[in-house]
DNA sequence: ACGAGGATGCTCT
DNA sequence: GAGCATCCTCGTC
């Protein structure tokens, strides 16, 4: 059972605050990796200059015009891919872009793809790679597809906002969030 | 810890 | 042809 569609469907930076915490799981190659979502950005639709969707329905973009809880994967830098989850109503781009997590389960397949051992999925080129996410799964279902938003957020969370990462338009809008979990 | 610079390919003007 | 919703390596401090 999940509130996920509904939770999508409405404002893009409050889904983006409550995707927090929520855990991103990728069932890839027969290998099922998982983390807690710890860092997330909210881009609007064609009101937003930093969004994709600003100018309108692309090929790149066509993903971000469907259904809230569609997956949208793009290039990024030509190198990297990046993963979002479709928000908003229906034709319009709006989405959360999914930028750093937590290993919760295949840490050891995570490192395999990483190539590395450390800094895993620290950002959102990392998570698509550690995930094993790429554009042939930009347009699948985050409810049923290869790649699934799963759960609810935990109670007290403690959520910071900060300016978007990497932008140069609207960049003073305060729409990136970060889950602070208590230490030890 | 932090900053500079390069890699790399696709999208849109 | 410009501009990226980035990451890595290598240099300093």
């Amino acid at each position: 059972m999940s509130d996920l569609p509904r939770l999508l469907a409405g404002d893009v930076v409050a889904a983006a605050r409550r995707l927090l915490g929520r855990r991103l799981r990728s069932e890839i190659g027969g290998i099922v990796c998982e983390v807690l979502l710890t860092e997330v950005e909210a881009y609007g639709g064609t009101e937003d200059p930093a969004s994709h969707g600003f100018g309108g329905w692309t090929r790149r973009n066509a993903s971000m015009f469907r259904s809230p809880g569609t997956l949208y994967v793009y290039r990024s830098y030509g190198i990297h891919w990046c993963l979002n989850a479709v928000a908003g109503a229906v034709g319009e781009p709006a989405a959360v872009l999914l930028r750093a997590g937590r290993p919760l389960v295949g840490e050891e397949e995570m490192r395999r793809r990483r190539g590395r051992s450390d800094h895993l999925c620290d950002g959102p080129g990392k998570l698509a790679q550690a995930l094993g996410v790429t554009g042939e799964h930009d347009g699948t279902s985050l409810l049923e597809g290869p790649v699934r938003l799963l759960g609810d957020p935990p109670p007290g969370r403690r959520i910071v906002a900060g300016p978007r990462v990497g932008i140069s338009r609207a960049a003073d809008r305060p729409w990136r969030f970060r889950m602070v979990e208590p230490g030890p």
